[in-house]
DNA sequence: CATGAATGAGGGTTCATTCAT
DNA sequence: TATGAATGAACCCTCATTCAT
């Protein structure tokens, strides 16, 4: 009812995060214009004066989601010094790291309703995040820890093999399940990349045991 | 408005191929009970003498559309005599065949909107051929072709990947940036199997080249 | 599925009763046709051959209702001798039987939605009840145990003001309220039936303490 | 088409009016919301600005039938000074006419389908009038026109039975028919209040013949 | 920039009734 | 008499979007 007034970019986030608080809680397709305003605490109208539609805000929810997934993997690449295949398990740590970070644009992605803001996030991410880690590969290959003839395309795969197979909650892995998945998938990257047998399995188990220097802000191990 | 009695198995199929039409075109969440009614020559409440609610026809289509590509692959399996990475190969192009084929059921899954649908029937699709091409990759384990630890999570992850990186019309690949996608995926898949380079690679340009001998029905190769 | 074929009047019965039980647990607004006909073990087409439509079997059920009462009330108006006090309370006593009683058609009333059907029971009751009461009262003003002008009129509304205020469960009295009520209706009626003071509250006692004879089935009292 | 906006209060008023006119013409039960918006105005969406759900109109139709009817009452009595007699007759007289006014929203629970409205009303009633008129005989006992034992459960019984039988059109009395059984009422009441034979009937007399200071607005006598 | 009442097409679903068999 | 698949109008309700203020 007071009517305060805000820059537009202000406003933006503050609806942003509104919205995104609303979807961790009831899912992306449960949620109206409606709701989303009066957690805003701005009127219906206002709205749209910030988002041309509700599919706007969803497209820019996952823009935002994956540009935060990219500066966190882009940070760790940049402060790690270490071997290529510390870097890469620390960056793809990195990766879910911004998943299970309290950052509630990145959680809303989780919710079952939510499947198509998570497909645009995943495939966002495997076109950003690619040519990251594509880099690291990329250095890996000049110091022999990688062998690799397409590093882009190979680490594709990758991301979006772990995105669909382990990212995603509906497949419902018993933690047992689970596990013997992201084994596998490590084996199978250490295989892909030409790397040496459980040089990337014993990286990982390095991150995990102790905070490697660089790691991202969250902290947290992968998934 | 004349009224055509039919026994209730080919009502469903009509509703569920009308259905299918109509999520070709517009995608799955934009078709209403109303339009596939129309479009399948009935009332609308007709429809609910078939299917419980939309949700359920969404189900049973998802459901179909698995079912027709496990079997598919079971008939390659089983049809096929001959080096396991050959095996593999037709598998994974039989798998391809059914959404390039004409059916109208896994059409429908390629439409933007289908997300939730394309899904389902991604997560089942891992769920249930992981099994049999791991059945695939245990012979070729046997035979010395293959040297992998635990088969039915590689493959699973292989499954996965495929499923989004290639199978996923919503990454508008170049046909160029395709192909360089899907040879990485085979390379990617010789490491992780253990098979001896260019094992896989040669199989599929021997598929691609003559119909091998068990191939599913529509000939084509790999999308 | 099997085509059996039964007179028209027992086939009546039997969907009358099914749809009296169903209404009794769901209520006469929450209950289709089509479960009507499934309960009474017909097709939906059969249920048409009997009934011309939903409004007929609700119409015909209210009927039946208020008949079994008056039937009720008529036996034991006949088969009681003594002060007409006490076949009153008598009477008043074997119309609540009939609700009491097991017969689904009765307890079908009871439920809130069926306010409709309640309603015309109970005006078809004041109409059909309230000239066979009027003898008894007739027979009492001869007697001497009665003084009023017009017996018909005046045991209407006394029919009327217990079917609304006894008989709704609508009110939810507590039983306090309601014994107080109940209370205050046997003086009012003594008093409007210009009966000696005490006369029927003793007489309804008396009802209460044995079963006299000529109770109606149930051996209920009143509510 | 044209968007004209008006303040909560008068769009809920005209709606509900909309709703009276509908439900006197159909009924309650016959009438949708597109009808009711139809009527008043407005779009189907704008209903449910202002009522929850079909229920709830219902519901504030009733109250406010039933709040109308208390506030003439009370009215009646606060305006009266004279005998308790007539004190009450004309409460009663006051009663009925807010179901004889014009007011649209009164003259809808007339209608044979709206038993489900009418008879939430009569509860309501009995309940909120009750005990008003308790407080007049009260009054009564003490100047000694009366003498009752429990005078609010006495006048709820007398309120039930009069809006069930006089207050019903079902019953489709004639005139006749009618009037003798409001002239039983009277008498009924009388006895039942322990008030001086013909006290209640001549003050219905007086109040029939000149319009008795306090009346209500319509100045209507009783139905 | 902000408001929020108003819009109205569209959603899924139910169900009394019909009719070809 | 009996069947039950088919009908389709009607129902209540939601919600993205607009616009007068």
């Amino acid at each position: 009812m007071p009517r305060t007034s805000k820059p537009s970019e202000v406003r933006s986030v503050e609806i942003l995060s509104a919205a995104a608080r609303l979807f961790r809680q009831h899912g992306a397709g449960a949620v109206s214009v409606d709701q989303i305003a009066r957690e805003a605490g701005i009127a219906k109208g206002t709205f749209y004066l910030h988002f041309q539609s509700m599919r706007d805000l969803l497209a820019r929810m996952a823009e935002a989601a994956v540009t935060a997934m990219a500066e966190n993997v882009e940070r760790v690449i940049a402060g790690h010094e270490g071997p290529p295949c510390e870097t890469l398990v620390l960056a793809l740590a990195a990766l879910k790291a911004v998943e299970t970070d309290n950052a509630p644009l990145t959680q809303a992605l989780d919710h079952p309703d939510n499947v198509e803001l998570q497909e645009r996030a995943n495939i966002a991410l495997v076109r950003k995040i690619g040519p990251l880690l594509a880099g690291v590969i990329d250095r890996g290959c000049e110091t022999g820890d990688f062998a690799v003839e397409d590093p882009l395309s190979t680490i594709q795969f990758i991301l979006a093999g772990q995105a669909l197979l382990l990212g995603n909650p509906r497949f419902g892995w018993s933690p047992d399940e689970h596990g013997m998945r992201l084994m596998a998938t490590l084996r199978l990257t250490e295989r892909a990349l030409g790397a040496r047998p459980d040089s990337l399995v014993s990286a990982f188990l390095a991150v995990l045991a102790g905070a490697a220097p660089g790691t991202a802000g969250s902290g947290k191990g992968p998934s």
